[in-house]
DNA sequence: AGCCAGGCTCTCG
DNA sequence: CGAGAGCATGGC
């Protein structure tokens, strides 16, 4: 089943897409121009592969979906929308760019990265379980964690010969017990605060609704008031979980490193530093960070 | 080998 | 209260 998307210009495929390249082939992953990842429009389990056949000035890509059983026309209505929001791609970059005009290093990476956004997961839920995840240890261990964790108690899809996982949904995880959360290779603590966290989930916890919220400060005191989460993780779920693109991680250590690399001449720096660096792109402090991280990871030099 | 890695909680003093 | 230990795995 195919059809199209037209994201709002300027939108590169290549670029945005381009973060999975190292992703596991049975969870998402972009690989010789294709991005594909399981989604659940309306509950059902669906592959989805994604392929640009436009420009960055005129994007248009071209959407295959693959279930394991038939789709409604509502089901292929929610996965386009679910599409459109794992990549932003209604977001208008433009705003952002003239934002940072003032700033000659922001100018030129926006410049070299242009039409790139940053990816969204598919639900809250899963933004947090990710970001408590990666709490203190190095990203490549977290990235083995989490694809435990989902090839532990993801939904499966079965497709032909091959085999795709979905993020677990939090009645999985609810229902999980701690040493078999410890048997991905979490922490004790760890699996108690993504068990948790999934226990409040079915006791009516609504994660979703923090999308709608405004005022920031109320969102990090919210997320803050569960155990396991802190301010860092708070502003992580807002950028990559929310689309809240003025949320940044300034305590980050790798966001910290890299603004040090481009703006402190590779010193070290406190939070609070990278927070004032950060005031020259408000309204979209997380984006540009974003753009900051991917520079780096790409070898922009300025 | 041993230390550190994109934090947070809990326990001491 | 504020400081400091402890956590799990993989890479260096």
């Amino acid at each position: 089943m195919n059809f199209d998307i037209n994201p709002v210009p300027p939108f590169s495929f290549d670029l945005s897409a381009g973060i999975f390249g190292e992703g596991n082939e049975r969870i998402q992953r972009y690989e010789s121009g294709t991005y594909w990842q399981v989604i659940r429009p309306n509950g059902k389990l669906v592959l989805f592969s994604l392929r640009s056949t436009g420009t960055v000035d005129e994007p248009e890509l071209s959407v295959n979906l693959m279930p394991d059983e038939d789709l409604s026309g509502d089901d292929v209505r929610k996965a386009g929308e679910i599409v459109g929001a794992l990549f932003n791609m209604n977001l208008d970059l433009l705003p952002f760019y003239e934002t940072v005009k003032g700033d000659r290093v922001m100018t030129k990476i926006t410049q070299r990265l242009r039409g790139l956004r940053n990816p969204s997961t598919a639900t809250v839920f899963e933004a947090l379980v990710d970001s408590i995840i990666e709490q203190q240890i190095s990203l490549k261990v977290a990235w083995s964690l989490e694809r435990r964790l989902i090839e532990t108690f993801g939904d499966i899809l079965h497709l032909g010969e091959k085999t795709y996982f979905a993020f677990p949904e939090p009645e999985k995880l609810a229902g999980a017990a701690v040493e078999e959360l410890r048997g991905c290779g979490l922490s004790t603590r760890k699996s108690e605060y993504i068990r948790d966290l999934s226990q409040l989930i079915q006791k009516g916890l609504d994660l979703e609704k923090f999308k709608d919220y405004k005022d920031q400060e109320k969102i990090i005191d919210e997320l803050s008031q569960i155990r396991g989460v802190g301010v860092w993780t708070a502003e992580l779920v807002m950028v990559r979980g929310m689309s809240k693109l003025d949320a940044i991680p300034a305590d980050d250590l790798g966001l910290r490193r890299c603004i040090s690399h481009y703006y402190c001449a590779d010193r070290k720096i406190t939070g609070d530093r990278a927070r004032r660096v950060a005031e020259a792109w408000k309204g979209w402090r997380g984006l540009a960070s974003f753009y900051l991280i991917m520079a780096e990871r790409i070898g922009i030099e300025i």
